[in-house]
DNA sequence: TTCCAGGGGTAGA
DNA sequence: TCTACCCATGGA
């Protein structure tokens, strides 16, 4: 599909740079994004529609999202929907200029408050960021990507017109799916975790709004344990998502870049993190995480 | 065959 | 609170 093959468009307008919200991180790689030809695409569900690919482009240096839906014009509840996921997605809501005014005076976060960068894209709904969060959990970066392909084929919505293109599906067909039918999606050890989340979901017992509603970040962390498959660098992902950035998710990727032995307990490296970036407050996870893309840019190892 | 990855749960000390 | 062990998967 080609943007310029639109017969509908929607533009949405942020307080960041949604360049780097992308490439930030990994999320955009991870179905049922895609990302291709310098264009984000996402089978988005509609309450009218259904699933539609839309294609999500922006020019270097702007604030503003062009979304194109190809195909039959949508109407206005679809419309809303679109332009609400499309502002969740990105962010749209968040202030990031204390975290800006505080990296001014920073030689590896300064690009951050010039670029407007803080944002990190995360997905349409708070299910389908724990189910991936939850698929990030011990193991390579290409077989998370591979699961969530998978749970996408086996119990998302097919997007019609679009060739091996679907939804990611609601807690309801992954609560009725049988364990065979689990194991289709190579989840491991991880199926069980998702299928009683979606069970917990469906039934009512676990209330994924309500984590938005929650403003203090360590009474949603206890909520966030509370879900099997969760655990400390899951609860600090599944923060840094809903938009609290003090605790840092220590993954091995936090240990390598700061030179922490492959020894030291998962603790010890909570506890170098916290101390290495416990002075910005609120904002630890996103300075230890664009101090990081500075490095790596400018090929210079981590700062002491 | 062994190791490791964007860890977590559980039991026992 | 900490450690040891197990949990599936798949590529190197």
């Amino acid at each position: 599909m080609s943007p310029s093959s639109a017969n509908s468009t929607l533009i949405v307008r942020l307080r960041h740079s949604p360049d780097f919200a992308v490439h930030s991180h990994g999320w955009c790689h991870l179905a049922p994004f895609s990302w291709n030809d310098d264009c984000l695409y996402r089978v988005v569900r509609l309450p009218k529609s259904g699933p539609r690919c839309v294609a999500l482009a922006w020019s270097t240096g702007t604030r503003t999202v062009r979304v194109t839906i190809p195909g039959r014009r949508i109407g206005a509840t679809d419309r809303q929907s679109l332009r609400e996921q499309i502002r969740w997605m990105f962010r749209a809501d968040e202030d990031f200029s204390e975290f800006w005014a505080l990296c001014r005076s920073h030689p590896a976060l300064r690009h951050c408050a010039l670029n407007r960068t803080g944002a990190l894209l995360r997905s349409a709904t708070v299910f389908e960021d724990v189910v991936k969060t939850i698929c990030t959990v011990n193991c390579h970066w290409r077989n998370t990507k591979r699961m969530v392909t998978n749970l996408c084929r086996l119990f998302g919505e097919p997007c019609p017109g679009v060739a091996d293109a679907f939804a990611f599906p609601t807690p309801e067909p992954m609560a009725a799916a049988s364990e065979q039918d689990f194991q289709e999606a190579r989840l491991g050890f991880r199926a069980r975790y998702i299928r009683e989340l979606a069970r917990r979901v469906v039934d009512g017992e676990l209330d994924l709004n309500a984590w938005c509603r929650q403003r203090d970040p360590a009474v949603l962390r206890e909520m966030l344990l509370s879900v099997k498959g969760i655990g400390s660098y899951g609860a600090n992902h599944m923060l840094m998502l809903l938009g609290h950035y003090g605790m840092i998710p220590c993954d091995s990727e936090v240990r390598a870049y700061l030179g922490i032995a492959a020894k030291a307990s998962a603790r010890e490296v909570e506890r170098r993190a916290a101390n290495r970036y416990g002075r910005w407050g609120r904002y630890a996870f996103l300075a230890y995480k664009f101090e990081r893309v500075f490095c790596k840019q400018n090929y210079v190892d981590c700062p002491d």
